[in-house]
DNA sequence: TCGGTGCCGGAAACCGTTTACCTGAAGACG
DNA sequence: CGTCTTCAGGTAAACGGTTTCCGGCACCGA
């Protein structure tokens, strides 16, 4: 059985092959007679159209780039990125667009990927997450004139097209949360400053800190659940141990409470902690976990949104998605006595 | 600047399209002569292939398809898919092939996508999890001669290639660990029953039940956290109160330990858990959770390679990836006297 | 009758791979 | 020596959906 084209549509409908084309893709230059009498005979012949060949006229090849620049350990680990993934996926499947995604170990990999991407034209457009401070990517995907829509803060977007949550107000209120329980000695337990947002959230501890005339210290980590259960270890056991601990994701939280378990101590008795990212794991822990929440799966959604925009012809723009909100939970407590 | 296409080479190169497509592609057909001249002058213009164009003739896709039939929040919240996905990407990458990852919200969506998909030629071949009993997928694939590996049974294989882990082994293995440590009243905390490993689960949990001699109980759920939770308080507080419980994936684990705590209870004192899947998480909580282990990264690799030896024209056939092995951690213990 | 104006539709280009076919030279054979 | 076969080393064209360019034709006003 051969394939169905246009070709065949256009025999049996008498026209040829172009018009064939603008009468399927509801294009103006054929009448509505024609257009009816050809979308008939693709309809009985089941007409399928090749992907392939549509790209070929430099049409769109209907597929968004994903590179994620972790190990696939990490991200298992991490809620966020399957999360984020999804929301992307929900946007996409509405306009039959694929997603190709591809997991890496470094940036350098990652810009060969866009490299490549951009020489074949291989995609549409690109997400590009994990922004860092004066990041390589973005000359080099203005250079390559690929779309994309950064995930991160406008301060880090250098004018191109980002989403963005406001990391500065929601450490200011995280921090304002436990200062307002009382405590006046407290801890953040970081990802890597490289990232931009970790940055931009250091910024913003230090800032609530002076502002409230607090003892706030910070230690860095790589995200991990091992490396954030050794900065809770290390912070404990420190000579001016923090009554609070704001971590910068819910899996380094998880960890941390159960070393204050492991060695004895409770929280929110002894010490108070603070996810970020809230996910599932915040609330199957016992006590649960006070978090900041944002809505991961809408935000990929909307980062994916804003690239269909960029494609429509909209100007390169910073959007703010959302500011974290703050819930409150069981690991929430004023300092002991 | 007008893209460099082979005709430009071929102009430049005193030769057809033909023989120059040939001599890029170490094809017999051109002397070595030619094919050197060719290979220049592509090198000179820095010559990148039109992925479309290459896959006009009816060539490769080079892609694979993975099609998850689960909402974004199940997705984001199971680290299995995510790790899963690493390790696919990780021999993919080297093949410099994509793949093409679709979210859905259930099998009939899934199933439409392996149709549109072999229809327009998209994928080379789809990887298929989350086996099912009499799974409808399987006559579509075959039908649509879209080449897959499925990932689980081959008792639910139906003679298709299939990559497995030895759940009944490994489930014996779980049971016979709890027993040795004197319990004679077990529960299992399963995900839904029309999922293939879980039923394979189920019928060796009943085996070894009746084996032992066992009061051996089982609670279906959804797989989510939430439901863990409620099935693990139902357990607790029933009449038969089980001194150990068998979970199916670490999330539900992770929420039982939470619910012993919850309610006053310890473990593993008042009741030994166990997990399946094993992710960092189990490493993460106080007790840390004995777990059924297996290298999730490691498998989702394993049946990319065996996708790509389908392409090569191997047969189908059944492939042990492995049995998962029991870790046992600090939710272990003897029954309370 | 003539020129201008839309509208409808045809022809061809796009591009890397593959299939079918062609050409000239070398070798085989009566 | 003439004819046939063989083979390396190529060429030409098809693949197929979109788009650009162009041409024919009806219709309008002068």
């Amino acid at each position: 059985m051969p394939r169905i084209t246009i070709k065949e549509i256009a025999r049996r409908s008498g026209v040829s092959k172009g018009a064939v084309s603008y009468a399927l893709n509801n294009q103006p230059g054929v009448s509505e007679a024609t257009r009816a009498r050809v979308l008939k005979v693709a309809e009985e012949l089941e007409w399928v159209p090749n992907r392939a060949a549509r790209q070929l006229s430099a049409a769109r090849s209907e597929t968004f780039g994903l590179v994620l620049a972790r190990t696939a350990k990490t991200l298992s680990e991490e809620p966020f990125y399957m999360g984020f993934v999804g929301g992307v996926e929900s946007v996409l499947s509405d306009k039959s667009y694929a997603l190709a995604l591809q997991v890496v170990p470094d940036l350098a990999d990652e810009m060969a990927t866009y490299r490549k991407w951009a020489a074949e034209r291989r995609v549409d457009g690109v997400i590009v997450v994990d922004l860092r401070v004066d990041d390589p990517r973005i000359p080099l995907l203005r250079k390559l004139e690929l779309p994309a829509v950064l995930v991160g803060d406008p301060a880090l977007a250098d004018g191109m097209t980002c989403v963005w949550t406001d990391g500065t107000t929601a450490m200011y209120a995280a921090v304002q949360h436990v200062v307002s329980l009382g405590h006046r000695v407290i801890a953040r337990v970081a990802g890597p400053p490289e990232h931009g947002h970790v940055w931009i959230r250091d910024e913003a501890f230090a800032a609530a800190g002076r502002r409230f005339g607090l003892d706030a210290q910070v230690v860095h980590t790589d995200f991990s659940g091992e490396e954030g259960a050794a900065a809770t270890r290390k912070l404990i056991a420190s000579e001016s141990r923090p009554t609070a601990i704001i971590y910068d994701n819910d899996l380094m939280a998880v960890a941390g409470l159960s070393v204050v378990n492991e060695l004895g101590l409770t929280s929110p008795g002894d010490v108070t902690l603070v996810a970020w990212d809230d996910s599932t794991l915040c609330r199957l822990t016992h006590p649960t976990l006070t978090a900041m929440s944002h809505n991961i799966v809408a935000y990929g959604a909307e980062v994916t949104h804003r690239l269909f925009g960029l494609l429509d012809g909209a100007l390169p723009a910073a959007h703010l998605y959302s500011t974290p909100a703050l819930v409150v939970r069981g690991s929430s407590g004023p300092p002991p006595a």
